[in-house]
DNA sequence: CTGTTAGCGCATTCAT
DNA sequence: ATGAATGCGCTAACAG
């Protein structure tokens, strides 16, 4: 019950194994009816060319990239996922898959593993704060850090525009009338976290306003936290007037801190989500394409598959997905 | 600039190939001098064995999973492929994956290049009504179906309890003192979609109320036309006083069109979501856990694998993740 | 047009 | 303990 070989289909067409090679290949160089007589034994035994020899015998890649994200289950990487496997699928490759959760150990094992098992190229969602561990380009594979700048590493990257982003909300916020915005972020640690940091403060910056630190808040990872710090914000004797969110769970632990004590208070946030609309408050997020991301990371390491063969290495490229601005109105549609 | 190999390695430890393969096998046959400079040469060559020629030449299968998903970027389909994964590397297995965007012919090429890949076995969210395309038991690899159950085709599947979910909330409905309940479903076509009818209708008969065609609306794809149909619903003469709808979709639809209209409708639906809580309606929601389906599909695909050299083929199993109530108050919380 | 030879990188045999 | 020969399945290169 073994699968057949090539062998096998020459063996029942009465021809040798190569003329079933070159028959099965299209190749024009085979009579007619030969190539007949070689599909029809080939469609009999239920013959399937074993790719794995294909590739050892022609020296190619496997026409796999990895994709190794750190939370298959937030819509996020998913959808960067999505946007990977679309452009990848266009050029003939496929996407072999690895979730770190967020540990650095098991994201070093995965590349392990996958550069074994002789991947392409490698995009990565980079879980820890040094990437060192993840230079198979000594090996001649190329890197693509998403989301995520590289450090201690020389790899392209495609970045969301964090700093913009967040600046641009802020500023409405000003531009709103607010003067007193406080900030609820990530650990300092995250590069997306200092970076909407420092968009919030050039925008209050750049309107005159102190980055008043009672009113910053960092390191909330649940909406519990966020919610908890928002309503130590709200309960400052002279609280915050308005509050920019580094991410979705900060924005969402706010906007039940702020709906339970009636405060008002402005919110604005990064990232987008489901359901805005509706929630009854005046919201400003920032939103962007997690798909382009991908498609963008994709292309990037595309482009660097082509050139291998090429001149020499050129310098790690960035790119940044733009973000848009979206408000919410505060009343239901009614 | 060329990967090296076993022969680069034995040549520079000055051994034969055969016996730095031996070395780097960890295998016992080696003087521990010996495996040490072959180890030493490894280490400065940067050797990696090549996976491909190893398991060519070791007959073995490739230790990749096919996973075929209809949409990666819906939550739920993100969070089976994270349990699959899961499940897939604590059994060294790797998932290589495929979005087929509901589309059968993209679906049928995905699982024909999978299969010439050599897959060791697959998974799939199918796309379409018939599942002949997937039978790549023939070739020795096992099919798993995930979310639908087959049809023309022998495959084990694992499903939600769509009917038992359904029927329950449904229920919920009628004892909250409603008799005249609606349904708001998906395609009569789809599986999920008739099963999720019929728990509606037992838990109407076992009331001894009657199905009310009136208040059938089927086929709404989106959020809009959701909201749309519970509008011609809610705009009947003697409207329904309760909804069951079949997916989150149709839940928000007709939470957006009862929200607008103010209109006494209790509300129920397949599909935990985000946010439910905070929507200050009174909602009922079937919930289940979508990485529990991917980690059992893995389980019975990693079943299979491992019984292909026992005994006969067992029949195709069919397991059902059970189904939670989630019930929302209406109040926001305060 | 078709067959023969040879080898991709590795590891199982059988020698030594 | 090590090495030589051999072949996994496939296909370039060179015959014929």
């Amino acid at each position: 019950m073994n699968a057949p070989t090539v062998r096998d289909v020459a063996l029942r067409a009465g021809v040798s194994p190569m003329t079933a090679s070159r028959a099965l290949q299209l190749s024009s160089k085979v009579a007619a009816d030969t190539r007949a007589r070689v599909f029809a034994a080939a469609a009999e035994l239920g013959y399937r060319p074993n790719e794995l020899a294909r590739n050892l015998r022609l020296g190619r890649s496997t026409g796999l990239i990895g994709l190794v994200v750190t939370n298959l289950a937030n819509p996020f990487y998913s959808q960067v996922a999505l946007g990977i496997e679309a452009v990848a699928r266009e050029h003939g490759l496929k996407v072999i898959l690895g979730n770190t959760a967020e540990d650095v150990e098991r994201e070093r094992r995965l590349v392990e593993e996958f550069a074994l098992r002789r991947i392409d190229g490698l995009i990565v969602v980079p879980a820890g704060g040094d990437h060192s561990h993840l230079a198979l380009q000594k090996l001649g594979v190329p890197v693509v850090l998403a989301a995520r700048p590289p450090s201690n590493l020389a790899a392209d990257c495609v970045l969301v525009d964090d700093f913009g982003g967040a600046r641009e909300a802020t500023m409405r916020l000003i531009t709103g009338g607010r003067r007193r915005a406080g900030f609820l972020g990530l650990p300092a640690a995250a590069w997306t976290g200092s970076e909407r940091f420092r968009g919030f403060c050039v925008a209050l910056n750049e309107a005159g306003i102190a980055v008043d630190e009672r009113y910053v808040r960092r390191g909330q990872r649940t909406i519990e936290d966020a919610e908890k710090a928002c309503r130590e914000l709200l309960a400052l004797v002279e609280p915050p007037d308005a509050l920019f969110c580094a991410n979705s769970r900060n924005t969402l632990g706010a906007f039940r801190a702020i709906r339970a004590t009636g405060a008002d208070v402005e919110l604005a946030g990064f990232d987008d989500f489901e359901l805005a609309d509706v929630l009854g408050v005046p919201l400003i997020l920032v939103a962007y394409d997690p798909e382009e991301l991908g498609r963008e990371a994709a292309r990037l390491l595309i482009g660097r598959l082509d050139a291998k063969s090429g001149a020499a290495e050129s310098p790690p490229r960035r790119l940044v997905v733009p973000t848009t601005i979206r408000t919410y109105g505060g009343t239901p549609s009614r």
